[in-house]
DNA sequence: CAACTTGACGTACAAAGTACGCTAAGTTGG
DNA sequence: CCAACTTAGCGTACTTTGTACGTCAAGTTG
């Protein structure tokens, strides 16, 4: 009895000791029609005529001793959007030991953790979020997080602007191989939504009705009874994506779309 | 001139203490003509009996406070191989809280890094080499390392054998889109070298006419005026491959060989 | 020298990709 | 109410790529 008390008083206190070492920051993708955007964290307590992209960083934190690297970047998630079931992965490490160069953002870092910061080894994740779940989310503003175009992206704390580029890379690598588009795509969505999609992370045009054959002929995508209202032309037909059907259907492909 | 020599001291000093929050493991692959290889390490110290999977496990070590990821794992292979030019990337990492549950394990961590281990967290490689450029390795021998065939393996200490199947899974989704296998080949190799390495790694069967047509018609690919000798059939022409017409053709490639 | 093995080339057909024309169905402005 | 405009949606013709498989060539081996 007594053991298991202490054992258990161990580990209550033990999740809470961080890992001063290491650290997961995530670069959230969202799309809203025509821009692909992603949300970034304006510090506070920054003096006012500071650098914008400066001022604004990736989400991220510590992890703690006893915490899993996909629960610390999905614990940062859920505070600031509200949301779970996100889609979240992995997709690099970071680790250059003048990634905490400028002075500002390790005295900024040192005063938020209450740590004295030595060095920080990063795990760097993409996540892809639906906007339309999340018209506004709750925790959002109090953590003064914006959707900010990644066109207009530049310049940011750490080495986070790093990050987000090796982000965008990989996200248009992937959309290559798997199905994630239809992670930032409302459930119903329409063929030329999801082409502007392909297109803004691809940064490329497409040619509408080739687009199309190609996305008809899968059998994963399946047209729905219901169109389009108020737009000032024809109005095109929604489709949702099955999953289960693309994971039987999955073995005879090799490249996905595009 | 003080303060110079004081940060000198502290930074020489510095270079030394290891990390003990982080460590890096390659997982090296081989080719022979026919078979797949890993390089394994035999550790020592170990009863007689024990398993023989648990007492391999895969070349590693922790990383020091101002030392690269990748320094660390190349400084580890160097060491082992005698190789320079490695092919060395990262792949993934391994945190799972119960990773060290094996007592074992910890006591041999403990005992050969002479400090106290908590939780460690592993950033995996794989490492490509040329057998042939090292028909033995200098000083494979003196650190109990042994090639073992990828069929062969099974049951490593620690989290290893999590870490190799996940590292043939890479290397298997890797082949299909960049030309890492030439690091597994000699410089200059055969047609049917490139097709058995392909279909080892794939663990399928290849139509060799078929696969002949697929590779001729790449530019990179160059045959040379060298054929086999004292072969008990037609003797086959060589090839190498040609990294700068890969790069300036790869533009309007997807998907590579295979 | 016949049997065997792998290299090397070729042919015929199927599948996939590309360029582009055309009609359909809606809105908007005169 | 109609012409102009926009995007949806279908189709056609041609090119490229992939797949299955036949056949001869050039060596070694018994």
């Amino acid at each position: 009895m007594k053991q298991i008390s202490q054992s258990c008083t161990f580990n209550l206190t033990m999740i809470k000791i961080l890992n001063p070492h290491i650290s997961v920051d995530s670069v959230v993708f969202g799309f809203n029609d025509k821009q692909l955007k992603i949300l970034l964290i304006e510090r506070e307590a920054q003096p006012e005529g500071e650098l914008k992209g400066e001022n604004l960083k990736l989400p991220g934190d510590m992890i703690t001793q006893t915490e899993l690297l996909d629960d610390a970047a999905y614990r940062v998630l859920t505070e600031l959007t509200g949301l779970s079931n996100i889609f979240l992965k992995k997709f690099d490490i970071f680790d250059a030991l003048d990634r905490m160069k400028n002075p500002v953002d390790v005295h900024w870092l040192e005063n938020t953790s209450g740590l004295k910061i030595d060095r920080v080894i990063t795990v760097a994740y993409y996540a892809l979020v639906k906007l339309d779940e999340v018209n506004s989310f709750p925790m959002t503003e109090s953590h003064c997080a914006k959707w900010v175009d990644v066109e207009l992206v530049e310049n940011l704390a750490f080495d986070h602007y790093e990050i987000f580029q090796k982000s965008l890379e990989h996200l248009r690598s992937q959309i290559k191989v798997s199905p994630i588009v239809f992670e930032l795509l409302p459930d119903k969505f329409t063929i030329r939504q999801l082409q502007n999609l392909n297109e803004v992370i691809l940064g490329a045009q497409l040619d509408n009705r080739n687009f199309r054959k190609k996305i008809l002929k899968q059998k994963f995508i399946i047209p729905l009874d219901e169109k389009e209202e108020n737009v000032s032309h024809k109005p095109a037909t929604f489709y949702r994506f099955d999953k289960e059907i693309y994971q039987s259907e999955i073995q005879n492909i090799n490249s996905f779309l595009v």
